[in-house]
DNA sequence: TATGAATGAGAGTTCATTCAT
DNA sequence: CATGAATGAACTCTCATTCAT
């Protein structure tokens, strides 16, 4: 009896956690399609074949199914990248390979790049999360010689809003392989690197970045 | 009578234009309080002190509504600093002082530049009147010797995504005046100039666009 | 011009009482059938049959609505009586032509009188109205001599509370004429009346309220 | 294994009678206090601490639940006074005892008091149990010789109406003592009884019950 | 042209009810 | 029997849009 009772329990939560996982993807292609301003609980729960009422067992309001969403993402974008990279490779060349790496994520799946774009689009917020990584790398390009000893704040705002407008490009169709290189290879620039220097840096960066996707999908 | 009809026709037009002017202020108001997507034509109209069905004599959407707004606004910002800047001035110069003054005026109405930030939030759109004349500060640049001979695609990506995200810092009260100074600088750098260079350009350029407004205050 | 645009104005305010009265009036058929608790808007704009959105042109709840409709009633319930009985009457059988013609109105018009019955059903409330005028009546029966020196807030308790159980009674098609003569026969009683007196009374308030009643639907 | 088997039954039922008993408790609670209309199944199943799925094991619609509370309440009203009272105290005190006794616990337990006012509000509901009783009470008053013959039918609309109103007196706080006295008091005036004694009667019955309640509460 | 009453599609939300476990 | 996830009908309310005046 005791067993039955749990492995029921325990499927029965399983098919909560599925129901639950369809709307959440289910927003992000919504998302991407028409923005989370113009999304409605309709569209979720018909893009998750649910019904209206199931909605509500999970999340209160349309809002909170967006907040749900963004930590999923956040969550699960810096720990895939991380473990890839060696530890010991240099701040800049890390700081590149993560801007096209993220490129690259976006360029495959573009539901999943619009989404990210208009999710805090209208806010422009910033992870807390990733804004504590890239000051960590930031500070560490300083210790190395590679960047200049500035403001991080000042790095913060040029980094996020460059790294955002050219996924904008990217999804936009107008980005070839080599804008994205240019682009991020200006933003070390910016931070101290020479320019031929960064340009060296981006574009190993970009084949490393493409690498460690091709990996992924193989697996 | 020709005379009478004719001033009876130029009164009429005078009316209209009057209440198609009356309901674009409204629209920037109200964007500004709740942002484009909140705003309903009933806002609009209420604000505007017109009636519901008036509202379509003018524009036969809220969007198109947006979209003139957004014309009207851009026409005015160059105009008013293309005017008090000096021809001969340097284009690194005037870049830097035309970051600037997009940042002071931001300051000086937090309204209006939440609406600015809004209004192609999600999307991200460049204005192409702007870019064309960002492309030929850039160009002149070049010629200039002060910027270095690249994609110029590539610095538009980085000068409208770093401005955007500045004027966010601005709005949510995260940046003090050297902030502003030290991200236009590295725009510049990025762009070509010496590093210490750019820092000089970039205060020039602060201390340019706040005497401009201060100007236009007192006038 | 000037004639026009009043006319204009007149005949729209017109049309706008008719909706607005179209809706009280399906409002009191649909208490009537299900008690206002049990009333939707949808209900309402049905009975009427206006859209669902024209009701919130007039009311901005279903319980607004529900306070108009008691206005209304109220002010026309009190009004029609008052004018037909004599100054001269007896307080006592002004009371009983009163209660009795309520009953007559109650058992011509059934719809009527269920909204009557359910509208303050849940909460009993009394309409200070109508309490005012029970009481100058009371007092007067006082000092004829008739009814007996009492606290009048008994009197109204009593009378308030039979008066509505009659007619329920009267509703449910319970009660044949003898019942509502020998009710407020008592009612009489209680409040000072002999009791073969009260008989009188009653019967003679029923037969004028029946003559009243009578009259008006001639007319 | 017999035994066992009784014995488990035996468990079973109890369970049974327990969460059934469970429900009406939460029921008289939940209408106490937000009214029956406003009360869902989700509000009775919460109250009681049983799933949504349970409530349908022991009745088919909300609606059978109140029907249950009021039959239980009645019952045991009616237990509890009878057994208190000397068979042969006339009925017109047993009479004014009663519905001092009523009042007594309604003012003791305004959420009770209210419950029952509105269960039945906006039908004016009268339980046949109760019905009876009152009947047999008023044959017994008439072959007293306290009460005057006449219709019960008449005696239970007034009994009824004036109960109902009182309570709602009590309840919402209108009523002093002497108030629940003089209006008992009219009643029995109504019935036949002399005026001055109904008032004795009245007192004498307001103290009795207060008497039974407060043997009530020490127990 | 300006007006604003009327409209009805559609969004958010609640809740009685079912049913697999 | 108990559970609670899933369901979908019903409800309130908003708002873009139409149209007679």
């Amino acid at each position: 009896m005791r067993v039955n009772l749990e492995a029921r329990a325990a499927a029965a939560e399983q098919r909560k956690a599925q129901t639950r996982e369809r709307l959440l993807e289910a927003a992000v292609a919504m998302i991407g399609e028409k923005g989370p301003d113009a999304c409605s609980i309709e569209d979720f729960v018909a893009a998750a074949g649910v019904s209206r009422g199931t909605f509500y067992n999970y999340f209160p309001t349309a809002e909170s199914l967006l907040h749900a969403v963004r930590l999923k993402i956040v969550a699960s974008l810096t720990a895939v990248l991380d473990a890839r990279l060696p530890k010991t490779m240099p701040a800049c060349e890390r700081l590149a390979t993560r801007l096209h790496s993220y490129q690259v994520t976006v360029s495959r799946d573009a539901a999943w790049g619009w989404m990210m774009l208009r999710l805090d689009g209208s806010r422009l917020e910033r992870t807390p999360a990733l804004e504590a990584s890239l000051d960590e790398m930031f500070r560490a390009g300083v210790a190395q010689g590679h960047f200049r000893n500035m403001d991080p704040a000042a790095a913060r705002t040029l980094i996020f809003g460059t790294s955002r407008m050219l996924q904008r490009d990217v999804l936009m169709g107008l980005s070839d392989p080599a804008h994205g290189i240019e682009v991020i290879a200006l933003l070390l620039t910016a931070c101290g690197l020479p320019h031929d220097q960064a340009m060296d840096v981006s574009r190993r960066g970009a084949a490393l970045a493409q690498e460690i996707q091709d990996a992924a999908d193989a697996s």
